[in-house]
DNA sequence: ACCTGAACACCGTTCAAGT
DNA sequence: ACCTGAACACCGTTCAAGT
């Protein structure tokens, strides 16, 4: 009755930090917790990850910031637009639910994390019709709005949490109402 | 001949933190070498910063985060453009010298930090005619638009300065464009 | 009032040793 | 190959003591 313990991979460990980190906050992730977490001494992560803890918050980045829109079907005039709506909203839904590793996403931490999101968004612009430039920077507008207003939004419900609810902001009705300023914004740049 | 030494002040110990921040980048920021900078023991500065590192890092953000937008003069109708044109320059400017603290701008840390920038953007997109909701959203997106995208600038900076040089990006055409895809969309929201 | 020195609990990481 | 135990250098912070 040997209580065969689950194998340690690199991507339970990755998988357990996010746990911690969204439960209890990026400053309570530790070596020495996640080890716990994973029933493990903590050196033994080193085996999986060599870079250490360096390595770990690659890996949170590449988990969370890496979700590319769909290139594949209709991609008639109007529908960019939707499609880009429906992405920008499960890209801040994810950015939310993980809003501890958010500064990591901001550091100089694992920059090629978010390269196939830039990418795919960009290929959405180019078959609307947007020329190569505007396309690249058409994605860079749109997704630092997303990440640069998500990380607002996280400040923000924090900080109306103790004020009076009179002033509560509607966040999601405001989120989309910038995502449409950018999107209308982008449309002008359409030849 | 007692050298008098620069007594030790909130001010003092916050500009020492911000430079060393700049310089070393923010995990070098310790309360032993930020003693060390100001030329004593680590101890003294809780006398001055109670609540001791959390009140640095507030103050680090206080520092580099509040900028406030110039309200006064000249609103006429397509003055605030150039303005906020001008202001959102500046701003990105300020992030990408103090590219450091953007980590912490985004965290939860001193979320009342941002609200005297974000309330003078509102005053400036009211008084050009915009009506309250939509100021208060339109000064929301331009806020949220700078610093996500100039995230995304620094990261790519540290990126694209190991790749070939042929795709370099000229991010200060690229935040400009951007900039004015924002400002074009909240045209559109003008009645 | 302002600063110091010693101490405490906790980090990330290395490395030799176990299986 | 995979994990452990002890050790090292370094944190943030408290607290009694100095001036």
């Amino acid at each position: 009755m040997s209580q065969q313990r689950e194998p340690l991979t690199r991507d339970r460990i990755i998988e357990t930090a996010l746990h911690i980190v969204d439960g209890q906050g990026l400053g309570r992730l530790t070596m020495r917790r996640l080890g716990d977490a994973l029933e493990v001494e903590a050196m033994a992560i080193y085996h999986h990850l060599p870079r250490g803890k360096e390595e770990l918050l690659d890996g949170l980045v590449a988990h969370v910031a890496v979700l590319p829109a769909d290139t594949s079907a209709s991609h008639d005039a109007g529908g960019w637009r939707e499609r880009l709506r429906t992405w920008a909203g499960a890209y801040r839904t994810r950015l939310l639910e993980h809003a501890g590793v958010l500064p990591l996403v901001v550091t100089r931490r694992n920059p090629t994390a978010l390269i196939a999101t830039t990418d795919s968004l960009r290929e959405v612009l180019r078959l609307a019709g947007f020329l190569n430039g505007a396309a690249a920077a058409g994605a860079h507008t749109l997704i630092g709005y997303v990440i640069g207003h998500t990380a607002l939004e996280v400040r923000g419900r924090e900080l109306r949490r103790t004020a009076d609810p009179g002033d509560a902001v509607d966040w999601d009705h405001r989120f989309t109402a910038g995502l449409d300023v950018v999107l209308a914004g982008l449309l002008t740049t359409l030849a």
